[in-house]
DNA sequence: TAACAGTTAGTACTAGGTACTAAATGCTAG
DNA sequence: CTAGCATTTAGTACCTAGTACTAACTGTTA
């Protein structure tokens, strides 16, 4: 059996600077905390030259790399912590409708197709319900969805949400969300009040 | 009214070197991104002095500090990546059923009243679903679903999912998720694969 | 007032770089 | 075959955010 490890290949050939600077992208893509020194003998080049490629592809220092995924996670505790509401209220009329915008990145996406995940759309649509009653404290007690097209990474989602009616301390929310006029998803919400 | 900040409060008070101490313990936790010159300015001693507390304390440097919430998360992530699984899979038979736990904390709860927000139960419960399904990729399609109690920060939830029959390329899944032996939800999910 | 904890000052050194200049090497077209 | 250009390597000064160490200076207390 033939089997060539990553040292082997890189020692028997040299890339080109093209080559080279598209596996250096690769590497630091799978592991960001690998040193210029550990890249240099990596790729069998001298230390300038991987500062070099760097710096034409704009990849920022070891520690700015490592900053900036400690920032990354720790901000996204922080973010979610702040919100109750998934996504960002654009207009509300308490005990009548409401609209909600939701901005998808590809953290919030299945890495292999890019499509949303469905919780972050029904989150987005519960957390809407619940601010449309104008109840000071509710929780959901049945929902009815649908998720009628899948969501690409990077879709706006708009979420509106209509009251239906009100018995008791129970509510009959309904909320349809949209990207581009079309839409995506339909959820009936019975919240209750407590 | 008098206001006084946290600068206020050091700048007119040196604390002796344990308290001082324990608030630079405190600080850290909060936010490992300062720096000793920071701390220095905050505690208004001079940066010697942090530095031997640190020693003291067996606190690393900035940029270790940064490097572990780094790593910390890097290998989240990628645990994520991996499973894609809201909570932790304890039991899993393809095309049949599965167990999942996911331990709640006060982030995922509302604050008023520390009742755990729907859409983590809901998370928990599609994506075992997902799991459970031997599909590569899929989709919820259709969701019913009850919350029959609130739940508690602090609660541990187990989902319980059985696939219920398969139809063509739709798949019935019912996830039930229990605290301590009381059923808290129950969810009836259409999936689709694609 | 001596002893001692606590604090501050200063120096040499480190990793992992940036920013820059200069020189060597490799390849290609005339 | 060689001029010209891209590419690579070498070397220097400088940076941040430290460690590790020595020495000196306060402040309190016996």
């Amino acid at each position: 059996m033939l089997v060539l490890t990553w040292g082997d290949f890189m020692s028997s050939k040299r890339l080109s600077k093209r080559e080279r600077q598209n596996e250096l992208k690769e590497k630091l893509r799978e592991d960001p905390f690998l040193t210029d020194e550990e890249l240099m003998e990596l790729f069998n080049v001298s230390i300038q030259t991987i500062r070099l490629d760097r710096l034409e592809l704009g990849i920022p220092e070891l520690r700015e790399r490592i900053k900036n995924v400690a920032e990354l996670n720790y901000s996204k505790v922080r973010s979610i912590k702040g919100t109750e509401i998934v996504g960002e209220l654009v207009d509300l009329n308490l005990g009548s409708n409401g609209i909600s915008i939701l901005e998808t990145n590809n953290n919030m996406a299945f890495k292999k197709t890019n499509v949303i995940r469905g919780h972050h759309i029904f989150a987005q649509a519960e957390s809407l319900a619940m601010a449309v009653i104008d109840e000071e404290v509710a929780l959901t007690g049945v929902a009815n969805i649908k998720y009628k097209n899948p969501v690409k990474a990077g879709d706006k989602l708009i979420a509106k949400a209509q009251m239906i009616r009100k018995r008791g301390n129970k509510y009959f929310v309904h909320v349809f969300t949209y990207v581009k006029q079309e839409q995506i998803f339909r959820g009936k919400f019975i919240l209750v009040s407590i």
